[in-house]
DNA sequence: TGCCGCAGCTTGTATATACAACCTGACGGG
DNA sequence: CCCGTCAGGTTGTATATACAAGCTGCGGCA
């Protein structure tokens, strides 16, 4: 074990944070409360509340005076970049979203795809084909593979009820992702499908998601440029002020 | 004062941040240690201890064992949004930098730029209008708008030799940025400028900029979309793990 | 039954103390 | 002159202790 050197508020925190991403703690679970971990590990009681403040600090879990600790929703982690969930956005516009799945099959990598996943060529994954709308009008068509190792029962799910990222989210938790966006001429089918005007540019979100230090999803995401928009706003009250980006 | 009321590591935490941002402390400035902040603010050792830890990461001091405490560069400061230097990005990766200046002068605030800065309308604003190239290639036009009051001596400076960010960064640190990314289809004007197709989109950002609690600059950048893209990249090896975003 | 208040838990902050590791500069020996 | 050593300041971590403030559930009182 190299975790010997590690300072102690520092392996507090790993222990905590593998629980979590294993899946044992989920979620509004409740956190060993300071004095319980004082006990459990032998630290002094500062050296646990350094431990859960900056887990708090890094948006892992959520502390309430007298109450205790609790894991927070994924959702509220990654203060940066809300990897998320159009149909969560859209409901807290007040919007009614909906899907519709052009595709959902099982393939083999091939180019792109492959060296996006950092897998051979040949791999089994998953392609899913969607369109987003708000309120009826398609806002994002997502064109997604998904490493069929990563989540075997992907074609059984009912993509309209919950979306891609959402439930690859619950399939396993603490993802990190890498985007690229860019301003692009669509193609007929998306142009098509996403009813845009023959020469309306696309944002184009190149979007790769991380578990377990792999990537395990690639994900293009269309949307007419004249509608949505990616902000980077800054945080109005977090400790650490950063700017958020929320698509 | 209702600075009473919160904790003292957080006074001193404001304290140090005032001390920056009115440029009292420059970057590689010494910070008092945290013996010294003992003395001088009657507190103990550790909660000097904890204001200059998150300052740490927070960005704005770094801490050398054995040497001292010192403000951090500004360009390490944001993590999440190096509101930068379009110059710097093209010098690290080796490639030339060259601007062209299309405009620079005086003018009063309407409308858009009036709402944006937050001013009454007749406001006195400069505008600047400029073209970046990389290796001799158009590669983004700077449309921007600066508050008079905040930079009075905006019209005498050559900004073929420094970028109006780098420039605006030295008259005040620590700025925060809000920003929207958006597809769009660009005018004539900028189509030319950028040496971009007729039928190509071009990725713009608008990009507000605080200082000292109120807006200072309104910029509208407009990149050819075959040309750059937004990442937004996971952090390799900060304590928050947030992505970086870079433009 | 219904409601009030308090005990006992929780987090949040602050202090005093201690030791380790690190860096710098000064001093002294070769 | 050069180099090693050491003193003193610095950050980094860890502990024991203390008090304040918030929440919950329970018991007792009306």
């Amino acid at each position: 074990m190299r975790a010997e050197g590690k300072p102690r508020y520092q392996q507090l925190k790993e222990l905590i944070i593998g629980r979590i991403s294993r899946g044992e703690l989920r979620p509004h679970d409740r956190v060993p409360s300071e004095n319980e971990l004082c006990v459990a590990m032998k630290v002094s009681r500062m050296t646990a509340n350094r431990a859960l403040r900056e887990l708090t600090d890094e948006g892992y879990v959520e502390r309430v005076a007298g109450r205790g600790t609790f894991v927070a929703d994924q959702r509220a982690r990654s203060h940066v970049l809300e990897v998320q969930n159009i149909a969560e956005e859209i409901a807290r516009r007040g919007h009614r979203h909906s899907s519709e799945v052009l595709g959902q099959s099982r393939q083999r990598a091939r180019g792109e795809v492959a060296r996006a996943l950092n897998v051979a060529q040949g791999v089994d994954v998953f392609h899913l084909l969607l369109v987003h709308s708000e309120n009826g009008v398609p806002v994002q068509m997502e064109d997604r593979h998904v490493l069929a190792e990563f989540a075997p029962d992907c074609l059984e799910q009912d993509f309209r009820r919950v979306t891609p990222s959402a439930w690859l989210s619950a399939v396993s938790p603490l993802q990190e992702a890498e985007q690229v966006v860019r301003a692009s001429k669509p193609n007929a089918a998306v142009r098509q499908r996403l009813k845009m005007a023959a020469d309306e540019p696309a944002l184009t979100v190149i979007r790769r998601t991380w578990a377990g230090g792999r990537p395990v999803t690639f994900a293009r995401l269309h949307h007419p440029g004249s509608g949505r928009t990616l902000e980077i706003l800054p945080n109005p009250e977090t400790k650490s002020p950063g700017p958020t980006a929320k698509i």
